[in-house]
DNA sequence: AAAAATTAGTTGCATTTGTCCACTATCCGA
DNA sequence: TCGGATAGTGGACAAATGCAACTAATTTTT
């Protein structure tokens, strides 16, 4: 009943994982792997693809205009020399705009550019679908479930930092 | 304390981050980068820190002896390469030992030393533990919800590749 | 009002990490 | 026996991460 016939003393699917098996930071550790690498392709070649922050980002600019830095750099958990290169990148490639802040002229504030809102409109769309489909194994409810409990999770992590 | 009203024209906690909101993508990415960081301090200077995969590699070698490196490159979700310099590593640390399979020249067959079970009882306590810390603002249930939902996303992924 | 302490952002550097690809050795099936 | 698949290795390379030092601007203290 174990032993599949020619992969070794263990095959992936009867393999002991000892604890990490009721380890919900394995889970959450794995299974970004696997969504980042979904993502990354549903939306490779469109300038916000590949690591963490260049998406929210977008949507913080655009939802939010005059923004700083440091403020996204906070909601990403990155630091600020990440940040800035960050926006130096989306600066390149037309997406945002860098002004200095009216009333403190030690920071930026950050403006959408057209370009930049236009993309936010279809990785909008992209980024939706993906998590749908890539989470489609779960019933809606279980979904919503999961979903309302990180999101608190993720709330409580921000307020303390 | 993080943003008084001042701080620009959104301050972290007033923030639409769009559609994310909704997103469990976004909040799988962004709770691994604050697991992660949580853990990697807890388990500071256990050569089996920094990184994903060494701790699995570790429990998986220590609770199916003679497995092969592929095998748990399927696990962890990386390649034959980045699995072997894994088995580098921790064979360097002492922590396994690599032999050839048996039944297959070609592959390993990895075997825990004294030195790895040891430190695999240590490890096991410490990660169960930051697991529950990091969580410990869910109520049980909603952890036992959770945990039970994204073991199973897990599993189907595995199977899936 | 001057000095000290904070804060925002930039820059360089070292480290790490992952990825891709080619290459060898071995095994398996036709 | 030949050809294709599989296991592991090694190199090259691009990205990301984190740290610390530095400038500039603001705020606080005295």
């Amino acid at each position: 009943m174990t032993t599949p016939t020619k992969n070794g003393p263990a095959s992936v699917k009867d393999i002991d994982i000892d604890v990490l098996e009721d380890t919900l930071s394995f889970y959450i550790r794995s299974l970004n792997i696997a969504v980042s690498r979904d993502l990354d392709e549903k939306l490779e070649g469109l300038d916000v693809a590949q690591g963490t922050g260049k998406i929210t980002t977008l949507f913080l600019v655009d939802g939010n205009p005059g923004i700083r830095p440091s403020t996204i750099a906070q909601v990403i958990l990155k630091d600020r020399s990440a940040m800035g290169r960050l926006v130096d990148q989306m600066e390149e490639h037309g997406l945002l705009q860098r002004k200095i802040a009216p009333e403190d002229s030690r920071a930026q504030a950050l403006y959408i550019t057209d370009r930049g809102a236009l993309l936010a409109v279809h990785v909008r769309r992209l980024v939706t679908l993906q998590s749908r489909e890539f989470f489609s194994d779960m019933t809606d409810e279980e979904h919503d479930v999961v979903l309302d409990i990180l999101r608190r999770t993720y709330r409580r992590i921000l307020e303390r930092s």
